[in-house]
DNA sequence: AATGAATGAGTCTTCATTCAT
DNA sequence: GATGAATGAAGACTCATTCAT
């Protein structure tokens, strides 16, 4: 009964269409938050009008949900995976980890997911169960079983992990945030202050944290 | 219809209302974002009508700005002059001028600011000059100044300034926005996570990463 | 791409189409009202797509319009050829036009129009002018007649015509929108009062009004 | 701290609001169906803005059911007060409670309230039990129990009480609902027929009505 | 012929802001 | 000064209708 010949541009369209909305929602919502962006906004971000928003996503907020899950389908299962496989140094490890995490999130939308999660959750509790979940749990666990890894074999020093984990963490988390808010904003206002190179920070932010951590006060 | 007697009582009223208002608004807009919060929500949270904030404030938006330049009234200026007088090591100048900040900050609303900013900079980009003038930049300043005077002084390795800085500070940023987006989630929606504590965490960061910075590999 | 063997089948269905529309419609219609049907409802309900009811109708309105139309093809002809016919007691006469006219509208879809009609009326006035036409007019010309019948030959006493009609009449119009309200609510809402047993009643409501019509008070 | 100089005209503007809504709402709910009616229509009909209608009811629907609750605080009370204290034939009283009923009825708004509610308690089912609950049941059981009165006095025959309430209740309430369908088009649709006088027809029907009940076949 | 994706005019509802009291 | 009734612009969402396939 449905007709073969719907086959072409027409149903790519249709399978493009939810992923374009997602983009152009994410963006939004980041760079003016959720409530101070139109859903009328987003839809001609998409290139498409009012109501075919609503023919993807039942409401508004459906929308901000499904953002937010979309972008956190999980990327530190991978991590784990590499984690696992690893024969080097405890070290070593941390910086592969990192590093990798880094060049998946930072130039991309990715990114973003922070900022939108921090604003909202208050206003959408699933979101905080979500977000739990999917990602704080799973990397906390990560993060704090190489710690232990380092702790164990003799590496690092005797450190509380989950404070480490944080001091880890927390400063790349931020630079995310600060991207899509401070550091977005147009040169001008910024008093032509530092635009922050997160490449940069990156390495020289491990290269002090695992000096920190290092045990032996020999070798350096 | 006035009455003379309007002196005391009345008047304290009248006078502590701005403020009222701020913290009422503080506290509303980062639980809720500036665009979800009713100005009438605001006014009831500070015991008065709609009408009244109106009397005080011009708008909605004059409102926000007037709560973050309120909050901003800058407490750098204080690390300043402590820096200036201190005698002792750079890594107790370091550990003492961060704690310091930190019990200024963590404990009290200030704390909230940041939230605040990270989240409504990008509609009202005059937030942003404000606070790279007044936060950003003398914060920067007087840290970085205190890693050159580590690195100076040979107590620090020469690590990279802006990168130590940004090690330093901005898990404490990024704790602070925590504590008012998830951390503010009921303890319902987190799946019974780490609370994550500010006090102990700081602690344990300032040890481990002045540790990474320490140029000696002989006293430990 | 059309088949010479699509006659049978799929002509047939071509061909009911109209009638299942129309159907659908009028269930739909005295449900829930016209304004807050879907067009897609309708369609749904017969069976086909949205696109395809607007194969058959131009327009929303213009089905209600058929709807009501295709139901009043007027049954009032049949009976008054009956009564044209007709050679026992004008109190016999009535009974058997009432009686038949119940039972080709009560337990049938008919009944439905008369809801409809009341209620959209107003919106559509030339809806009003069609059922005067097509239905009060030649119902109310039949039943007088032989409301007329029965004084001149002096079966009934001298009352006024219209009203008899109208006491006659308007219980049984009022039983068919009631069927369509109250009569169809589920019955945990009605409190389990008495569901109106249509067939009971129109027996009791002509030995009833025949009575107060009968002229002598002679025979009973 | 409520200034007290507001008892004046404001607080009179105030207080008439509610009532004014409930009446420019029952009137056009009546004539184009609650689903036709803009919010705004009722707001410029009562004279205010749309925003104003919302002070007073939290959404359209609850208009629909304030309209509908406030017309039919039940006035049936009444007539059973009545019908306790009267001491004269049972033909009499029925006359003189079913006339009093539409006095009260026919020539004010509450005539409305029928259609009204015919058209919309499948949509919204709570008020077909609060109909039921506070006209059919206190109606019938009142019509219902003068009815017997009259078979037990042997002024009236053994008919069946529930059609008999039915024979002479439902041409008043039909007669109610045409006068706000088809009763109100403008006389130009209606092929210049017959106005139905509410007034006559009441008249000739219980004459007719009551006539039909009457036991004795003797005195006429 | 039939479909259903897309559109955008139209509605309900909210809320910043004003102003008479 | 303080209030809160009133406003109306703005935004979420629906649905009749169109048209490419």
């Amino acid at each position: 009964m449905s007709t073969p010949a719907e086959t072409s541009a027409r149903r790519r369209r249709k399978e493009a269409r939810p992923q374009e909305l997602l983009d152009a929602a994410l963006a939004l919502f980041v760079e003016k938050g959720f409530a101070a962006t139109r859903a009328e906004e987003v839809a001609a971000h998409a290139g498409v009008s009012k109501g075919t928003l609503y023919l993807y996503f039942p409401s508004k907020e459906d929308l901000l949900k499904a953002v937010i899950a979309h972008c956190l389908s999980s990327r530190i299962a991978d991590g784990a995976a590499r984690a696992a496989g690893f024969s080097g140094s405890t070290t070593d490890l941390m910086r592969d980890i990192l590093a990798q995490w880094w060049v998946a999130i930072y130039d991309s939308q990715a990114s973003a997911v922070f900022k939108l999660v921090m604003t909202e959750v208050r206003n959408f509790p699933d979101i905080a169960d979500y977000y739990m979940r999917e990602v704080v749990q799973p990397a906390t666990e990560l993060l704090g079983s190489i710690v232990k890894r380092g702790i164990d074999n003799g590496e690092f020093r005797h450190v509380d992990i989950d404070s480490a984990v944080h001091s880890l963490v927390l400063p790349l988390i931020m630079i995310c945030i600060h991207k899509h808010s401070l550091g977005a904003c147009p040169p001008a206002c910024l008093g032509g202050t530092l635009p922050v190179d997160g490449h940069a920070f990156i390495r020289n932010h491990l290269d002090l944290l695992l000096d920190g951590l290092r045990a032996s006060p020999a070798a350096r």
